[in-house]
DNA sequence: TTAGATACATACACGTATGTTTGTAAACAC
DNA sequence: GTGTTTACAAACATACGTGTATGTATCTAA
């Protein structure tokens, strides 16, 4: 094969990021050959490891493509103050619920991460990654709901960090139940979702007695 | 070798088994390979190709050693009748989340099935039937949810079938939140966690309007 | 214009997992 | 007590994926 300009190489090296998508959404990540990418792609092996290093190369660089904006978005919803912490939250839940249930791409890359690879040597520094990030949205989101409770959107009673493992586990499950079944339209969905968890949180009841605050609890090992 | 008695061949069967739970959850499953699994058991290929079929069969078996009995516990729940059907599903709910927390088995295949596997060919017969077991428990939910609406625990407008989603989901995501950070003592927040749900329920705002009843809508094709 | 770098395709060597076949000693039937 | 079946272990054949080495046509810079 002849040599290509760089704007060609930088287009074949995309389109073998969406033939890896689609073949590892399909497949499933460890079944799935190289040369299965390559063939999807209209290419060959050659031309993957001119352009990745390795499967986990390769791996990593498509969970870039969708983890890297979402982790700016986060982060931004996050940092910007406001008056009405419960209620941006809300907003922000449903719109990212909206985002994978219409954006492609997205939905294609959360599907592979909940359903298409498992945690093994070949992508453990991925999901590594991925893991620290959550951890890193929790802390932002236990943050958020301290500054709800300082303006009396939560009782007091609240553990926030339980409220944030909570609000968390719910939009991981949401997502994750509607790529499995996919029975109804999200995006409709996602504020009546998000609203309905907020008013749980607002009228949760009191603590059990004797139960330390989440952050003091040591961490349980495996 | 020399031949063992009926019972001795069991035990090893189970010993098997107990070795598959192990290594698939600390290695993944397509990562295993068969003699990993016989050499945890201190045994060869051979005792599990007598056991056994091949991978999946071996799978197959190991999933159904938990799942079998939770679906049956889940399917006494539901179908046993009551004055209070939200206290009870809280109850049930909260007593899921412990023994996920508190039973080693119950918890290993339950991060098997969320993180260690991928769902293709050699395991897709077993998902399948997990995913048919996830739809049908969550027919069963709508129709407790039904029936407590109809008791006046939930406001009129609530979409049942919308409601079983919200916590199933809930409840996958806890599930799943939980085992991958661990950072607190499960068992002791179940019941707050349920509870805090379904005041979110009861407090649910209104429906979108223009949005058709959950059960109405078509299934989104992949 | 030409030498070298680039962007792949092709071919090969190697390891390794799987399924099967064969071996074998003990348990069980008779 | 003998034959047969059981419950494995050990050995073998096969297939397949990976990584790398090599080939090559084009682009690019001097």
């Amino acid at each position: 094969m002849a040599r290509r300009t760089k704007e060609q190489a930088a287009e074949t090296r995309e389109q073998l990021l969406d033939a890896a998508e689609r073949v590892f959404c399909s497949k499933g990540v460890a079944q799935t050959t190289l040369d299965d990418i390559a063939r999807e792609a209209g290419l060959t092996r050659g031309a993957l490891y001119w352009h990745f290093k390795n499967k986990t190369d390769l791996f990593s660089a498509m969970c870039d493509r969708v983890s890297l904006p979402m982790q700016a978005m986060l982060d931004a919803t996050v940092l910007e103050p406001g008056s009405d912490p419960l209620g941006r939250l809300s907003r922000d839940g449903a719109r990212i619920l909206r985002q994978v249930s219409e954006d492609p791409r997205t939905m294609r890359v959360f599907e592979i991460l909940m359903f298409r690879v498992e945690l093994n040597d070949v992508v453990q520094t991925v999901l590594q990654a991925e893991k620290e990030r959550g951890q890193h949205c929790r802390v932002q989101l236990t943050e958020v709901l301290r500054a709800a409770k300082a303006q009396g959107q939560l009782p007091g009673h609240v553990d926030c960090g339980l409220g944030a493992y909570a609000l968390n586990s719910f939009m991981i499950g949401c997502i994750r139940e509607w790529l499995e079944y996919r029975e109804f339209n999200l995006a409709d969905r996602s504020e009546w979702l998000m609203d309905t968890f907020f008013a749980g949180l607002r009228n949760a009841p009191p603590p059990p007695t004797g139960v330390a605050e989440f952050k003091s609890e040591p961490t349980v090992s495996k």
